[in-house]
RNA sequence: GCGGGAGUAGCUCAGGUGGUUAGAGCGCCAGAUUGUGGAUCUGGAUGUCGUGGGUUCAAGUCCCAUCUCUCGCCCCA
């Protein structure tokens, strides 16, 4: 093996890896395209503080994820860690709030700088989509929708389960959470390490730890529905009507928190239990405080991001590609010939390959690995007649076709 | 960042207690078949044994460090 590797955490993706990413990517913007959602590529790095100021000083992401790096102009940059950052600053920076509503797909590499496990790398792709300036509840509806309808056009609906939250708004997310501190702190001697310190930094997050005790102090917390104020309450119960009629399942999961300080309202989350730890395959919420917090006009907006490296995953088989058809040519003269005969039926519209070299049987044993449909075999004696030997690679029958008879022969073949 | 497991051919893996030229299957290359692929048969090449250091007459094997992958924690897609 050699010594020269890629970098911890990122991975050289090709074969049928690539053509399941291309699966996933491709189904996702085709569905998005169906609901409206136009495509938008935002740079791949920014200012750091589109990301530092929005992800909230405390969340793990911009405390120690951040590939942070100061360029030649002395410009402090941040590779993105996530997308909706990037979009609320091109909404701003283009002047967008005069278009509202607006509707946003996209996808692309994020980077994270942490310990690479299965399904979580340094360098991962999501693909993701925004909805921006809708306050009512359907618009959580039609972005969860979408969600749950790209999954199943990715054949994995019997594979996921949609958890859903209502974090509320800010006045009620504050009172829960002073509630949930009050609670928590007579049981602080017994909770975890790990737990005690989120005490200060994120409560909310206590209510999914993982640790055996902190789960039983849990289970007697005060739960987050109770102190829904009337908005809110009436905000979660149109979004939950919305979904039934949607024909969207989801289940309620009172302790379902987002890591990111902008969410309000909604939260939700598709998980498999098909991947170990990083169950989580789908994600989003409201974020109706995020770009006014960056200085743009208040304005609403939801999204999601999923992560194509763990749909691919859970995608059965390979995608296959268009089977090509492979020109063979016999003989020196015949070589001369080939490459026009090689262009013409691209230009028709083929997939066509033609070797670089070889005889007659390296040709076709390349033909038969490239899965070839055909083989365009020109010979000497076929091309002194103008004809070329057409070998059906599945049959093994072979015809001979007069040349300017070839596309139309071959349209059987596409 | 913390804890456990693992790194041998392109891939999947064998290599008791250290002992000569490190193996298998798949794949690859060549030939049987110089105008015909898939199947079969014959032959061939697979390699700094992750990397660096140490112990030893002798290290794939033992020790230390380091890198990468993997499982879990943190966090998240």
């Amino acid at each position: 093996m050699s010594s020269l590797k890629p970098v911890r955490g990122t991975r050289d993706i090709l074969s049928d890896d690539i053509l399941r990413h291309r699966h996933v990517e491709e189904t996702a913007r085709a569905v998005a395209s169906r609901y409206g959602y136009a495509e938008i590529s935002t740079p791949i790095f920014e200012f750091t503080e589109v990301f530092a100021r929005t992800l909230g000083d405390t969340s793990d992401i911009v405390t120690k994820e951040m590939y942070t790096f100061e360029d030649k102009g002395g410009d402090r940059i941040t590779l993105r860690p996530e997308g909706t950052a990037g979009v609320a600053r091109a909404f701003i920076s283009e002047g967008l709030a005069q278009n509202l509503p607006l509707k946003f797909f996209y996808r692309g590499p994020m980077f994270r700088y942490e310990r690479p496990q299965k399904g979580r790398l340094r360098q991962f792709h999501q693909i993701g989509v925004e909805l921006l300036g809708v306050v009512r509840p359907l618009a959580d509806v039609e972005v969860i929708a979408l969600g749950a309808h790209i999954l199943d056009a990715l054949g994995l609906a019997g594979k996921v389960v949609c958890e859903l939250n209502s974090l509320g708004d800010g006045e009620s997310r504050d009172a829960y959470r002073a509630r949930l501190v009050d609670y928590l702190k007579n049981h602080k001697d017994k909770l975890s390490a790990d737990s005690r310190d989120r005490l200060e930094r994120n409560p909310l997050r206590i209510l999914d730890s993982k640790d055996e005790t902190d789960r039983e102090i849990v289970a007697g917390a005060p739960l987050m529905s109770d102190s829904l104020n009337g908005d809110s309450r009436r905000f979660f119960d149109e979004l939950l009507k919305g979904l039934e009629t949607a024909g969207v399942p989801y289940k309620i999961n009172p302790r379902l928190v987002r890591g990111l300080d902008y969410y309000c309202h909604t939260a939700f989350e598709f998980t498999t239990d098909a991947l170990g730890a990083q169950g989580t395959v789908l994600a989003g919420g409201r974020y109706d405080g995020l770009i006014r917090q960056m200085g743009g006009p208040q304005t609403p907006g939801i999204g999601w991001a999923a992560g194509v490296e763990r749909l691919a995953m859970l995608v059965e088989g390979t995608p296959k590609l268009a089977r090509p058809l492979v020109v063979v040519p016999i003989g020196e003269e015949a070589e001369e010939r080939a490459f026009a005969v090689t262009q013409g039926l691209r230009r028709a519209g083929f997939s066509v390959d033609l070797g670089f070299s070889g005889n007659l049987g390296k040709r076709m044993k390349r033909a038969n690995a490239l899965n070839a449909r055909a083989a365009v075999i020109l010979g000497g004696d076929e091309l002194a007649r103008g004809a070329a030997a057409v070998r059906d690679m599945d049959s093994g029958e072979q015809a001979e076709v007069p040349l300017t008879a070839l596309e139309e022969h071959l349209g059987r073949f596409r």
